[in-house]
DNA sequence: CACTTGACAACAA
DNA sequence: CTTGTTGCCAAGT
């Protein structure tokens, strides 16, 4: 299989987070190395329809729900979220630390 | 082709 | 909290 277009890595990285778990921007960006965290952001922002991609799983940094606005509706990420068990408070992710996944996580 | 904007990171002040 | 800087790359204007 050839590499596609760096959204497309974006896209599958993204569906490979598992349930209950979340990751950053900076975590995609940096194990597919294929540009910047602005890119991951960028891609999802494509994504986040017509494709299956949770991207509410992808938060940014500090665990803050960043993407929110561009749902169909800004709190439905957070909803989707603490419907896996991930616990939101001021649209910030709680037990971050503890929930993000990385790719490396499962080599 | 140049400039701006963007779901950012990371640090500094 | 805000503001600024640097890096990174693509899309929009």
């Amino acid at each position: 299989m050839k590499k596609k277009n760096y959204y497309e890595a974006v896209y599958e990285l993204t569906r490979k987070i598992p349930f209950g778990r979340i990751s950053t921007y900076g975590a995609i960006a940096d194990y597919l190395a294929l540009g910047s965290a602005r890119m991951v952001g960028w891609a999802l922002n494509k994504s986040f329809t017509g494709k299956d991609v949770p991207a509410h799983r992808v938060v940014n940094r500090k665990g803050e729900l960043s993407g929110r606005h561009h749902f169909p509706h800004p709190d439905l990420m957070q909803k989707l979220l603490e419907n896996e068990g991930v616990k939101i408070e001021n649209h910030v992710v709680q037990d971050f630390d503890n929930l993000v996944w990385k790719p490396a996580d499962e080599l």
